[in-house]
DNA sequence: GTCTATAACCGGATAGAC
DNA sequence: GTCTATCCGGTTATAGAC
């Protein structure tokens, strides 16, 4: 499956686009294969030899839409030093990818749902993308002036990826034109997120900390 | 689909029991519904008379599963009024269900995590499913002494089904052995709820608390 | 309403020729 | 890399028996 030629490229690409276009106007289960090999102009064997499953097509999707953000996030970063804006505009500007896709998403929830499916969150296959993502919330936290309860702190762009899983998940669920109902909801997540990371630095929190640090490292979900 | 004779009752439950032993020896994917009929010794037609789809055989399984619980907690909160030991229980016995089916508890993933499947947890046909659960919590706080943050007890029971819906979620992901990780983690997962409870009543806490409550009623996915 | 039997449909996936 | 033919299994349809 290496894409070595140009033409195949533009082929697998041909293909995707097509298959995304179905899903936004069909819907996922009513776009079949054979439709999206005859909308990309190619035989339906083709469609398979590019993507080896209609879910397949999915992940891709999901892998363009993770690479994108990161990117962002990491402009972003460079430009903002405020942890929180950073935060907060990590997670909106994945919700607002989201949006136009709204037709399809929920194969998303449900591909990540089953833990034999590369797209689960923690499964091998996406051990990347998972770490990859984590490496965003990290790269937010360099260089900015936010205090973090101190033991937490390692463990805290886990935790943020924890909190963006849950996010998104509610995302994926709301009905919501523009999933409005997300957008409001996150600024108050975020601002609970923060005023639990103050109280956490005060010494009561020590036997939480502790709690949570022993789950964490029971857990270990990113190898 | 009446079930009125005693007849078709037993039928259901042959094809039932088939597809459910089927599942833990073959797997779910493996299994075919011709296999099932077969098992159960009745025509593939009468298998789909009693069950509309495969994935039905397993939302069956599920609601066996909730009923069989709801009644195993109440029976227990009748017995033992420490809030504690209750909450412990109810999670605890919910696994258990689950160890012996382990082989296609991946489609309970699968299907909850599309928001059109009546297995979602946030679906219309599961609104009963998952209001007797969060009926269960009530029921456990009812006549204990336990303490709890002034304006967040309305909410408690909503609070630890979502709760309970992670630790699912972490279960179904976790592949050792009579998932014992699960086991070993929720003790400390209750641990580090109820250290949470118990600060979560100071004074300093009144706008972790106010900010719950607002996304609380912001989400209200109990209906 | 419950059940059998059988054929057919449909679409995801694969094999093998070129 | 690309195509055509085929398989396979979930699902539906039909026609009839009790």
């Amino acid at each position: 499956m290496r894409k070595t030629t140009e033409k195949s490229k533009n082929t697998r690409t041909e293909i995707y686009k097509s298959a995304i276009q179905l899903f936004q106007t069909h819907g996922y289960e009513e776009t079949t294969m054979r439709m999206i090999a005859k909308e990309a102009g190619v035989s339906l064997g083709l469609a398979y030899y590019h993507f080896k499953s209609k879910d397949d097509i999915v992940f891709h999707f999901y892998e363009l839409v993770q690479k994108d953000s990161e990117e962002e996030s990491k402009k972003f970063c460079e430009s903002n030093r405020d942890f929180r804006d950073r935060i907060r505009h990590i997670f909106k500007y994945k919700i607002e990818q989201f949006i136009p896709h709204a037709n399809f998403l929920h194969i998303l929830a449900k591909l990540s749902g089953d833990p034999k499916s590369p797209l689960s969150p923690f499964s091998e296959e996406s051990n990347d993308l998972r770490n990859r993502e984590i490496q965003s919330f990290k790269y937010a936290i360099e260089n900015t002036n936010q205090k973090f309860p101190d033991e937490l702190s390692e463990i805290i762009p886990d935790l943020f990826w924890i909190l963006e899983l849950a996010v998104i998940y509610y995302c994926l669920y709301d009905k919501s034109p523009n999933k409005e109902k997300t957008v409001f909801v996150l600024d108050y997540i975020l601002l609970l997120t923060f005023q639990f990371l103050r109280l956490a630095r005060l010494p009561i929190f020590n036997p939480v900390r502790k709690s949570i640090l022993l789950i964490h490292n029971k857990i270990k979900f990113n190898n």
